[in-house]
DNA sequence: GTTGAAATTAGTACGAA
DNA sequence: TTCGTACTAATTTCAAC
């Protein structure tokens, strides 16, 4: 874990950097990090970069409704459309979202109405933009629980029992119909 | 823009095998990539895990209110929630989208109703699950759109006026009474 | 899981095209 | 700007413990 955490805000220290910022030796270093991805727990490294300086400074969120029986149309064509940077499956009022990344206001909209409502399987959008991105971690660690200053480290679901009943909150569940939506539907 | 496309794939690649991939010399990739991160096109570099194996198979998104003018007290209050890994202040029906990842359903319900809940600031949440992310890419970069095999490489809004006009489509504008949302409010 | 020493590679500093 | 090369420092590998 704490492996994780150094790489997290350094994927590119060297492994005996992050044996020393750790605390073991080098060979056990170059061990658990080998493990560490062959494992899959780390899946890759990459960079994160600056969408405005790269001349995508508009991100947009669409909100997909998808057409019963037709999610394996829906992925293919996802993975055709190169301005999408992340895509979830979420319950609720929608079926899917989109992350998109476009050099200006127009293309969000030659995104939705020329692209995305061609596709047989969508049947609704719902688009939104991105105004500010506040906070962007890499991940989130458990350990990142405990490091927080003022709070107990673990809350059980029994401890919160009757702690804060606040009508304005809403669940929103599984839209009907859809049961099977992962992979291999 | 290829040096960009390399590190997306692989963030720990050296710099020398980097100068190989994108055909220029040794010492021109580290004047270049140095460049690049002195200028802040490239922000950081960090790894992507599997939040499965970290024990955080749990990701939710919730959707906020914000009372106006509370804006700076939201963003004090979300830098202490580490079960936070992405907030971004979006137009419509509400005023900000966080993610979260934690290890079962019963935290997200804590999360909400009892830190979410207590911030003043906070009028409203509405809560979905993701079920699945279909598709994660590190960035996106402006050549990814060229790339593309079967379509041509730019269309102006022009070009694609009166395409496919779909009434299902919706833009959602911004809630009323938010002018100043950003940073310096 | 650790340490040390060899082999390899990375990073730097130049002049030249 | 880019390249080539020579030089120095660091990292990775591999061995024995």
């Amino acid at each position: 874990m704490k492996i994780l955490e150094v790489l997290r805000e350094n994927g590119r220290i060297s492994v005996s950097a992050l044996a020393e910022r750790v605390g073991i030796s080098r060979a056990n270093a170059y061990t658990r990090f080998e493990a560490l991805r062959a494992d899959g727990v780390i899946k890759r490294f990459t960079a994160e970069i600056d969408h405005v300086r790269t001349g995508l400074g508009i991100t947009a969120l669409i909100f997909v409704t998808v057409r019963q029986q037709m999610w394996r149309q829906f992925r293919a064509e996802l993975a055709r459309m190169p301005e999408v940077e992340y895509c979830a499956i979420t319950t609720g009022q929608h079926d899917a979202m989109i992350q998109v990344r476009v050099a200006d206001v127009a293309e969000v909209h030659t995104m939705v109405t020329d692209r995305l409502a061609n596709i047989p399987a969508v049947k609704a959008t719902e688009t939104v933009f991105i105004l500010d991105e506040v906070l962007r971690r890499p991940y989130v660690l458990p350990s990142d629980r405990d490091a927080r200053s003022n709070r107990p480290a673990r809350r059980t679901p029994q401890e919160a029992q009757g702690d804060v009943p606040l009508g304005k909150m809403r669940f929103v569940g599984a839209a009907e119909g859809r049961a099977a939506l992962r992979k291999d539907d």
